[in-house]
DNA sequence: CCGCCCAATGACAACGTTGTCCAAGTTCTA
DNA sequence: TAGAACTTGGACAACGTTGTCATTGGGCGG
C-alpha cells in the first residue's frame, strides 16, 4: 500500500479511504490512486485490514463435516457456501473423518484463523471443548446432530419420527422379519432412528431379534458385508432398513450382486442418486441437505449480527418417497 | 497475549516463545505461561502472526472448483484436503459454477486472504487474469483443464485416448449411430473427448451425423431431455457415449425411464457410484479425481518450498471399465 | 478584508504478533 | 579470581492496515 500510495504521491490514509469506497476523497486523486493500484497489481491484505479494523471480521466461515466427498455433506457444504458467498464470506472446510480429536484440533485451527462463525456437524458424544470459544462469543451452529456437553443452535432433520413411519411401512407390507443397518451407535441421528425402528415394531408386537440389528456400520464396503451376512444367514429378513445415506448404497450394492433387490423390501434413510432409477427404484426418506446448510450459515450470520439469544432449534421436514423397493410385500 | 504475559508475570516476548516452542525459557516459567494461556482460553492469532512472520505463510491454500457437490469435484476437494491437513494447512474453498467473473472475483478474494497457493479448475477459456498472482509469486495447479491465456502446472487426465477406445468399442459392437453428448465446448476436456469420438468415427469410416451430437449439455436435467429427444428421433441412435459425469446420470436416467437401457448401449465418461449396480452396469472410462486432487497439492507446496522451475504437466491415467450398457451390441 | 467553516488530506498510533538486539545472571575456564 | 561463554529474559520496532485527530486551503458571509 506504501507504495501505491508513493507512486500516486499522497498519503497512506488516502489510498486507504480509496480501497474502502470512504467519502472525502476528491475524484481527481481517486482516480490517480486507482491507477497506481492497478499498475502495482496492489491486493489489500485482509489479515492486517482486519487486525486493525474495529469488528474485528475476517469474512470467513469454518465448516467441519465429516467428509467433504459424502454427497450428504457435500451438499450441506453447498448450502452453506450459498449463504456465505452471497455476503461476500468465504468458506474453510475441513473433513472431520469421525475423529473427535480431529475435530478439536481443527476447531483450534478454525478458531487461530479467527473465523466469524462456525458450522459443525459434531463427531463423538464430547463437544465440551468448545465452550470456551462459545464463552469468546464464536456463533456456532451445529447440524445434523445435537452436541455433547454444550447448548447451541441447532440444524436438524427429523429422525425418530419417519424412521418409525418408514418401518411402519414396512411392516404394513406384511413383512415381520425386517433388518436395522445403522451408523455409530453413539451419534444421535443412528440412535433415534433406531429408536423409531423398535417403537414400530413394538407397536406391531414384534420381537426384536438382536441377530438381525447391526448398529455400528461405518463405510460402504461394511453395509455391503452385513448385508451379504443378512441374506446368507439361516432365517434371512424380508426387509432392510437402512438409516444413512452410505448404509443403503452398500445395502443396494449388496442386494443387486446378489439378485435378491426383488425379493427383499428396502427403505433407506436419505436419499441418493439414482436411488429412482434403480430396478426396483428405492423408497427412502429425503432429507434437504442443502437447505439444512443454508438455515445453518444463516443462523450463524444471525448471530453475527444480532445480540445473544438463547439457542434456536430448526428441524427441516423430511420426505417420504415410496419407489418401490419398499412396497415389495414378506 | 499480552494477558497472558501478565498473568504470568513474564514479558509478551516470553509468551511468544512459549507458543512457538522457541528454546531459551525455563521449565518454571514456560509451565506458568502454558497455565496462564489455558486459564485465559489463549488462542494465538495466526493473521497477526502471518503478518509479522518472516515467512508470510498463512497455512491456508484456496480450492475453486465447478461446485463443492459434484461428485467429481468434491472428490478432487478430498485429495487436496488430504494433502493439505496431513501439512496442518487449512482449504479454503468455493464452487465457480462455470462462471468466468465469479471466478475471476474468487481469486482476488483468495489473494487477499494471501492464500499460500491455489489449486484451480478453470472455467472458460480465459485465465489471464492471474497472470499478476502468478508474477507475484503465488504457486496455483490447474486441474482437469488447461487454462488460458497462461502457463502453469497442470493436473489432467488423459481424455483425447481414452475416449476415442471408448467410442471404437462401441464401434466394434457393431454400432454405426452413436450419440455423442458432450458439456460446453469451451472446455478443453469436452473438446478433446469431443475430438477422440471424431477420431474413433472417422477410423471406421462413418460420416458423422450432426443430429447426434449435443455439445453443450448443462445439467442432468438437461441430459436427460436430450437423451429423450434422440431416443424419439426418426432415426434414433444405438449407442450413447456421455462425456462428463452429470451428463451420464441424467442419459441413464432417460434410457431406464424409458426402458431403453437394454437396448441402446452407452460409455460414460467418469465413474459415478452406482455404475456398477444399475442393471445393466454401466461401462465407464474412470478418472481419479481423489489422485488429481491429491497430486495438484502437492505440486502447490512443492512449489511453495522449492525454486521457481518450468511448469509441469502431470497426465493421470484413466481405466475403462466393461461392465455391460458397452457391449450392448447394435 | 477578516474570520469562520467545511471539505480534503495527512500524521500518528494502534491492532497482535515476532525478529533483533541487548542486559543481567550463572557457570565454567584459565 | 577475573573474564569468557552461555542461559534466560525483556525492550523495541516492525508487519500492513485503519481510527482518530490535526492541518491545510478555499469559499463565503458580514
Amino acid at each position: 500500500m506504501r507504495d501505491v500510495a508513493s507512486r500516486a504521491g499522497v498519503s497512506l490514509k488516502t489510498v486507504s479511504r480509496v480501497m474502502n469506497d470512504e467519502p472525502g476523497v476528491s475524484d481527481f486523486l481517486s482516480t490517480k490512486v486507482r491507477v497506481a493500484a492497478e499498475e502495482l497489481d496492489f491486493r489489500p491484505n485482509l489479515a492486517a485490514s482486519n487486525l486493525r479494523r474495529a469488528d474485528q471480521r475476517t469474512a470467513t466461515i469454518g465448516l467441519l463435516i465429516e467428509d467433504v466427498a459424502n454427497p450428504f455433506f457435500a451438499l450441506i457444504h453447498r448450502g452453506v457456501e450459498d449463504i456465505a458467498s452471497s455476503r461476500g464470506v468465504g468458506v474453510l472446510s475441513a473433513s472431520v473423518d469421525r475423529d473427535p480429536a480431529r475435530e478439536q484440533q481443527l476447531v483450534a485451527a478454525f478458531a487461530s484463523r479467527r473465523v466469524d462463525g462456525l458450522v459443525l456437524v459434531p463427531t463423538g458424544t464430547e463437544q465440551e471443548f468448545l465452550a470456551p470459544e462459545m464463552r469468546a462469543g464464536m456463533p456456532i451452529v451445529f447440524v445434523d446432530r445435537e452436541p455433547g456437553g454444550v447448548k447451541g443452535d441447532l440444524v436438524l432433520s427429523e429422525n425418530f419420527e419417519p424412521a418409525r413411519l418408514a418401518v411402519r411401512h414396512l411392516l404394513e407390507g406384511g413383512h415381520r422379519n425386517v433388518a436395522f443397518l445403522g451408523g455409530a451407535p453413539l451419534l444421535q441421528t443412528s440412535e433415534q432412528r433406531y429408536a423409531g425402528y423398535l417403537a414400530a415394531m413394538q407397536e406391531h408386537g414384534l420381537v426384536i431379534r438382536p441377530d438381525l440389528i447391526a448398529r455400528d456400520v461405518r463405510s460402504v464396503a461394511e453395509a455391503e458385508s452385513v448385508t451379504n451376512q443378512l441374506l446368507a444367514s439361516s432365517m434371512p429378513p424380508t426387509a432392510l432398513f437402512t438409516a444413512q445415506n452410505l448404509i443403503s448404497t452398500g445395502a443396494v450394492r449388496a442386494l443387486h450382486i446378489a439378485g435378491a433387490q426383488h425379493r427383499v423390501a428396502m427403505v433407506g434413510f436419505d436419499d441418493f442418486e439414482f436411488a429412482d432409477v434403480l430396478t426396483p427404484a428405492v423408497t427412502v426418506i429425503a432429507q434437504d441437505p442443502r437447505l439444512m446448510g443454508q438455515l445453518a450459515a444463516q443462523r450463524v450470520f444471525d448471530r453475527i449480527a444480532g445480540p445473544p439469544r438463547d439457542p434456536v432449534v430448526s428441524v427441516v421436514p423430511t420426505q417420504f418417497l415410496i419407489r418401490g423397493s419398499g412396497e415389495i410385500r414378506a
